[in-house]
DNA sequence: TGTCACTTAAACACTC
DNA sequence: GGAGTGTTTAAGTGAC
């Protein structure tokens, strides 16, 4: 067997740093018992777990949805949880919070205890107890960021790790974290393995940096910091970090070349074009610092930052929006359309364009391929009965077409110039090298000119661009929500009536 | 059994 | 030259 093909046979979805939602945001959603070196059984059967965790879950029916959240399910294909669990999880979601939105009198007001209590526990809730979804949410209630005063006030002076959204100032690590309101379990979590992929501590990382941005070396230090579990850990962590800056297109690198003058490296930040997926993946792991992620930071953002606009003002978005969401981003991600991307050094975003707005928490984002491949999708549709079309939320994880499927085979699949320049990268992600890698000296800089960013540039199908936007603006207005595309025409409209 | 979504390790190139 | 950084490949794990 050679290397291909063992690799073929291996490597599965080695992939796997599909920047998509695939990576992003199915990684949790799906669970910690999922692959990799994170098993939640492993890592749940290391702690214990709270009584009163097992408590607040009997006030799971207690929230509007609307407080919880869109239940945001994974592609079909793949999520398919059963009702039932669904239901749970979104009746989970509602303790102290739909990615920790709740405030306290929505949390807390009530105790938890009490009411617990009051409703007894019953035997399928007994059989609940080893739900692992309600493990991993009430466990993640450790990680419960939010503003302080808010909903994160009270838990967050409980919460053992930090305060993402919090000041500086604020312990956050785990030596200050072992306070007297840290209980023993919670001290030994810190000292664990976090159940988050390293693309989410990244993400929480760069997040919490003012600039929303950081160098790697940065990045280790806030996990460093946040998670003590690395400290002790292997530095082999600190490669996992890098590889995921490298691979997954969530992040982005950014040149440092303004005011900073030394240091190795660049700047990383989350592509915002991504941002609603991993905060979806947090949500969808419900991970209340989701919340701290959907908020513009409380300081105002620096020029790298993200503008304020692309971050969700609110996460506890209706279905319509959450569809109509789906459309914004169509239209965001659109080939040629620009790109609301701090990191772009294209030039300042136009903070005042209604179209620029960058809002999801779109469960049909959570497909395998970003916009690029839903242009990919719209443009080759067809041949593939499993290739899913626009209207039903693009292709999800196991839905992708098969091109894309035979790209992800390699590890670079998920590039998406694969097949729009770089030809050779095809034999490449398609095994079809036996030349030895490394092969010439130069070979890394004539490679990657650019780096992976430059291979995401698509070559643009205005036709294209047209379409999607159209299929965009009918699901918005299927939603009964006017694009800025719909406002625009209408406007346009009423001018030349003016006019006339 | 194959696929997927990871983690981990390692090799290598590049930069400081 | 060494350390840090960035990229890429390979392999392993466990759930679905």
């Amino acid at each position: 067997m050679n290397s291909c093909e063992k690799s073929k046979k291996n490597r599965g979805g080695s992939g796997a740093h599909e920047p998509t939602l695939a990576f992003c945001a199915a990684a949790v959603a799906r669970g910690y018992g999922r692959g990799g070196g994170y098993d939640w059984l492993k890592w749940t059967s290391e702690h214990t777990i709270p009584a009163t965790l097992l408590l607040y879950r009997h006030r799971v029916h207690e929230y509007p949805p609307g407080l919880m959240g869109p239940i945001i399910g994974m592609s079909p294909d793949k999520k398919a949880e059963t009702p039932g669990l669904q239901e749970e999880r979104m009746g989970l979601r509602g303790v102290c919070g739909g990615a920790g939105t709740l405030p306290e009198a929505e949390c807390g007001a009530a105790s938890p205890l009490a009411t617990s209590l009051d409703r007894g526990s019953g035997g399928s809730e007994d059989e609940e107890l080893t739900n692992l979804n309600w493990l991993h949410e009430n466990l993640l209630q450790n990680f419960t960021l939010g503003t302080p005063g808010e909903a994160g006030g009270a838990q967050a002076s409980a919460s053992p790790l930090f305060d993402i959204e919090g000041d500086p100032g604020a312990p956050q690590n785990a030596s200050s974290s072992s306070s007297s309101s840290t209980s023993p379990s919670q001290r030994d979590s810190l000292k664990s393995k976090p159940p988050l992929s390293f693309s989410l501590l990244i993400y929480m990382a760069i997040e919490h940096s003012p600039s929303k941005s950081l160098p790697v070396k940065d990045i280790y230090g806030w996990i460093l910091q946040h998670f003590p579990y690395f400290s002790s850990a292997p530095t082999g962590w600190k490669n996992s970090v890098r590889h995921n800056l490298s691979l997954n297109k969530c992040f982005r690198k950014v040149e440092r070349s303004l005011g900073k003058v030394n240091g190795k490296g660049s700047l990383w930040c989350v592509d915002p074009e991504y941002r609603p997926n991993l905060i979806q993946a947090l949500k969808k792991q419900h991970f209340p610092a989701a919340h701290a992620f959907c908020t513009p930071p409380a300081s105002p953002p620096s020029g790298s930052s993200p503008p304020s606009h692309l971050f969700l003002q609110d996460c506890s978005l209706k279905e319509s929006d959450i569809d109509a969401a789906t459309a914004m981003m169509l239209l965001n991600s659109a080939p040629g359309h620009h790109h609301a991307n701090p990191c772009d050094s294209d030039g300042p975003l136009d903070l005042s364009r209604p179209d620029s707005v960058l809002v999801s928490c779109d469960p049909k984002q959570d497909h395998n391929y970003s916009s690029l491949a839903l242009q990919r999708c719209s443009s080759r549709s067809s041949s593939s009965s499993s290739l899913s079309s626009l209207d039903d939320g693009g292709p999800s994880p196991g839905q992708v077409h098969p091109r894309a499927r035979q790209r992800r085979a390699g590890s670079e699949g998920f590039h998406s110039d694969e097949d729009s320049d770089l030809g050779d990268r095809d034999e490449r992600g398609g095994r079809a090298r036996p030349a030895p890698r490394r092969s010439s000296p130069s070979s890394s800089s004539v490679r990657r000119p650019a780096g992976k960013r430059a291979r995401r540039e698509v070559i643009a199908k205005p036709e294209l661009d047209e379409e999607l936007k159209e299929a965009a603006g009918s699901l918005l207005h299927l939603a009964g929500i006017r694009t800025s595309m719909e406002i625009n025409k209408r406007s346009a409209k009423s001018k030349k009536l003016n006019r006339k």
